[in-house]
Order: structure tokens, then C-alpha cells, then sequence
DNA sequence: GTTGAAATAAGGCCACC
DNA sequence: GGTGGCCTTATTTCAAC
């Protein structure tokens, strides 16, 4: 995980699908090089897969919101068990596990607010080992499009 | 947006990288065909890019957490600003502007725990708007593969 | 809108440095 | 580990349906 590494992952993070000779010519290496780096990259699990990008408002899912959910009792089951149903639902885009006040952190996008109000009903309140929830609508959400290497980059 | 389209969306979500015959095999379609919906998908703004997913381990960054932060005055200038000035901090993977008790999350990766209460001191609690602030660590972080569409599929 | 074939360009392997 | 050349394979255009 050298400074070229690094390199080849920010390019890849902002167009995953520019050709390998194109990458190579920007980063000012051979060809050959740039793909043996970045088949090494992806052997090594520090890139994971490629992914389309799609835009939410254009598969008519523009409301976006933050459910926090609590659930009860505490264990290793309860949470993998509500870990994977959510991550399940369609509705879903992630799940975050959270320390803390609460248990969950559920990102939904669906059509509309009344669909919003409908996910809660029916797919948190009637779990029986969900004991609170809370929504907070996205009014905007904003990614960063690379992530870097934070910190002395390790060997490798 | 049919079915076609639908199902083309999937597949490159799962893979942005297959290539177009790949892609055109698996659903039964010429690749002339296949390279003409993926074109126009993109000029439509249904597939907004291609991007390399990357280990957070891997890049030094381990740790993770969902800062929640109040900002004060409440008005577009105060939220923006804020916005902006996170979303380019190199810790910051994605910033969110939510309704509700807090006004952004704020989700982070560094390289250890130390590093993010440095974080917290050093960015949030020196900014003269930020009244508040309180941080949940991620355990877990699963995202969905894929995102389709959610109703009745649009006519486009 | 979809297809098949031809032209263009890229990916991938190997010997060499 | 990096490079350049050669062969294989894919992408892309275009005329026809």
C-alpha cells in the first residue's frame, strides 16, 4: 500500500469504469503495471467490488429517513436478528449498529412520507423485540466521493 | 424504466465492472442492445456513476462512527456552511441533513478511538455554531447490494 | 427499439529488463 | 516489481429489420 495504491483507489472511488489504459496514462505508469496493481488491490481485499451508483429520486424512492431503533433484550441474537430482517427489507439502504442510546440506525429511502409512516407500523412496531423508534427525515445527504488512506500508509 | 432497465440497474450495482456481452448474456439480449440502455440510463441520471468500494481496514481507518451535531443559529446559511465544511473533511465519509431533535450526522472512519475524540475536539467543538454534539460508534455497518425501485415502475 | 457484423480499442499473457 | 509487444477479447458504430 504505497503512494501509487492509493492513487489507483482515488481514481477508482471517482470512476470505477474508466479503462485500465486510461488510468495508467493519468498516473503515469505502463499499462501492465497499473493492471497488476490493481488485480492486487482487489486480491488483497482492499478493494471490494465495483458498484453502480443510482439516483433514489429516479426509482421513485425520493424520501429518505434515519429510523433509530431500540430492541430488547439486549443479546447476540436479538441483534443479529433484527440486523438481518432490516438489511433484508427492500426499503432498506444500511443498517448501522450502534453504541450508545440506541441499538440501530436504519437508512430508508421509499416513495413517500406516507410510506414512510407504513415501514414503521408494519415492519418495526410489530417486532416484538423492538421496544422504541424514532425517525428523522434526510432533508440532504452528501457522500464523500474518495476515501483515503488516513495516517502513515501501512506496508501492505 | 421497465423491467429491462430495471434489471440492468441490479446487475450493475452488484458489478459496475462485468463487461457489457457478461451483462447482455445474462439477460437475453443482444450487446449492441445491452450498451444502448446502459448509455441512455446514464444520460437519464438513473445510473449517476461507477465506483470502487473500498475496506476501511485495509485504508487505516477502523474505527467508525455516526456523530450527531446541533448547530445554532437554525438558517440556511449557518446549515450550509456546516454542511460544506464537513463533508470535506477527509474523516467524513457521508454527511446527513436531517428533521428532528439533531440537525446533521455525521459519518466518520479513522484510524482509532483516540483519533476520534481528537476528531470531535479539534473539528466540531472549536466551530463557534456547533452547540452540541454526541457520538454513537459503529459495531457493524451492512449496506444493501442493491437498490430497485420501490412502487410502480415509471414510464421514464 | 433491436439486431448482427465489421472496425476500433482494450485486456491479458509472456519474455525481458 | 516494472515494461513493451503480441494475441485474444470486448466495445462501439452502423446499416438493416
Amino acid at each position: 500500500m504505497d503512494e501509487l495504491d492509493s492513487a489507483i483507489v482515488e481514481h477508482l472511488q471517482r470512476d470505477a469504469r474508466q479503462t485500465n489504459r486510461e488510468l495508467a496514462r493519468k498516473l503515469g505508469i505502463a499499462p501492465s503495471t497499473c493492471l497488476e496493481r490493481v488485480r492486487a488491490l482487489r486480491n488483497r481485499g482492499v478493494i471490494t467490488g465495483y458498484h453502480a451508483a443510482v439516483d433514489l429520486r429516479a426509482l421513485n424512492r425520493p424520501v429518505q429517513a434515519l429510523l433509530s431503533v431500540r430492541v430488547r433484550p439486549l443479546g447476540r441474537e436479538v441483534i443479529e436478528g433484527f440486523k438481518r430482517y432490516a438489511a433484508g427489507l427492500p426499503e432498506v439502504l444500511s443498517v448501522f449498529v450502534v453504541a450508545g442510546g440506541e441499538d440501530f440506525l436504519v437508512h430508508v429511502a421509499v416513495p413517500d412520507v406516507d410510506q414512510l409512516h407504513s415501514f414503521l407500523l408494519d415492519r418495526f412496531s410489530e417486532r416484538p423485540e423492538v421496544v422504541d423508534h424514532h425517525s428523522s427525515v434526510i432533508h440532504q445527504h452528501l457522500s464523500n466521493p474518495v476515501t483515503s488512506p488516513l495516517g502513515p500508509i501501512g506496508t501492505g
